[in-house]
DNA sequence: CTCGATTTTTAGTCGAGTCTAAAACCGAGT
DNA sequence: ACTCGGTTTTAGACTCGACTAAAAATCGAG
């Protein structure tokens, strides 16, 4: 029923709500890498299918249906992620580009073999909570690396997954969802820390700090 | 490159191929359910693409790259095909189906992980032979089940696989490849046979035993 | 409150892929 | 060699999704 195109759409104005705004025909242009003509252009193609509701220089939210709608595709895409990296050992810095183009692809049959294959995990293998198969997201309670104070320590909870080369970087530091971190020096100028984990001690600048959260 | 429409030209073009012909515009219209029209104009953009040869009112044929491509693309459907059914455990009438759409979004990283994770599996579940990773198709000579004789026995090698109701009803005969039959009754008249297999007795008319091959 | 800058929408164009209807072509049969 | 029937191509239109450039609306600073 939705596109390809719809369904890009429809996550885009989904990550944009999640981060608190009312996305607006710029941001989500932005976020796609696509025109705002084009971006005006489809958010009245998902309002006259009842996927999101439009003002006129107002913005975009999604209705129930496109919420549902932008949930299974996260679903879809974090559980071949999960697939990708368990059962198919492609390495995490990967995973997320193809699963960009399987979430359009795979059907429900598939999903739910994968869900039950790999034991209903609860996210991906970079952390971010799956959807259950009734639409809800599961909540998780995180803080920035950066607040944790010399001395403490903390278990990373999720990272950032668009960048391929910061996800391998942190591959090799150990910083995967899961780790134990202390933090054994930092830097409050430019947010670069000392950590200890996994028994060495490792350097992340400021950047690479910022891509990373750990439970709160 | 190419799109997935021109995949999918390219491989009615294949199968036709396949079939000893040089297809032309209605043979492949009929073959995707599309207009002549829109045939004559694939036929161009292919051309253009240097993946057919085309003349006017005179057909297509592959080129070199075109059979690669059409080839790659029949490995990446019959490998999918496989995973399906033996990992996650799906029916095999129901796989043909699902792939149709994977093939053209399964990059070569995890069909190469599908082939090691199966063992190399030399054919799909209904018995074609998947394309090496070179391009190379393996030949399996056959011969109809309908050519058995009374009284001879057999081993199934494949099955027509574009018809899921038939495929299921394949399916509980136990009309697999591998399975071994053997022939007690068989009418000339319409080609319908009565066979011993998996120690029962089954009965086939001839359309569904026209949807068999033995091995040769 | 107004003016200028920014954002958004509109207008117009394009390419891919599809359709239908009309024209052109080819090949057989007389 | 002609002609008729079927096939193929052309012509013209449409949808989707993208673009650029121009117009319109909104917003913020003075
Ligand atoms: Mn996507
Ligand atoms: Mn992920
Ligand atoms: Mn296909
Ligand atoms: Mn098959």
């Amino acid at each position: 029923m939705a596109s390809q195109a719809m369904e890009d759409y429809l996550l885009a104005i989904y990550r944009l709500e999640d981060l608190g705004r009312r996305p607006g025909t710029g941001e989500v242009a932005q976020e796609l890498g696509v025109s705002a003509a084009s971006t005006t252009a489809m958010f009245k193609r998902l309002a006259q299918e009842g996927l999101v509701s439009y003002r006129e220089y107002g913005g975009v939210s999604l209705s129930e249906r496109g919420r549902a709608l932008a949930l299974g595709l996260i679903r879809r895409h974090r559980l071949a992620e999960r697939f990708l990296t368990d059962l198919l050992d492609l390495p995490w810095e990967g995973v997320h580009e193809i699963a960009d183009r399987l979430e359009h692809a795979l059907p429900p049959e598939v999903i739910e073999r994968f869900a039950g294959l790999l034991g209903e995990p609860r996210t991906c293998p970079h952390g971010h909570p799956i959807p259950t198969r009734d639409g809800r997201l599961p909540y998780i309670e995180v803080r920035p690396l950066g607040s944790v104070e010399v001395g403490e320590t903390a278990v990373v909870a999720l990272v950032e997954e668009r960048d391929a080369a910061l996800l391998r970087h942190l591959g090799e530091l150990g910083l995967k969802p899961g780790a134990r971190v202390r933090v054994v020096e930092r830097e409050p100028f430019d947010g670069s820390m000392r950590l200890e984990c996994d028994g060495r001690e490792i350097l992340v600048s400021g950047r690479v700090a910022g891509a990373v959260a750990v439970h709160a």
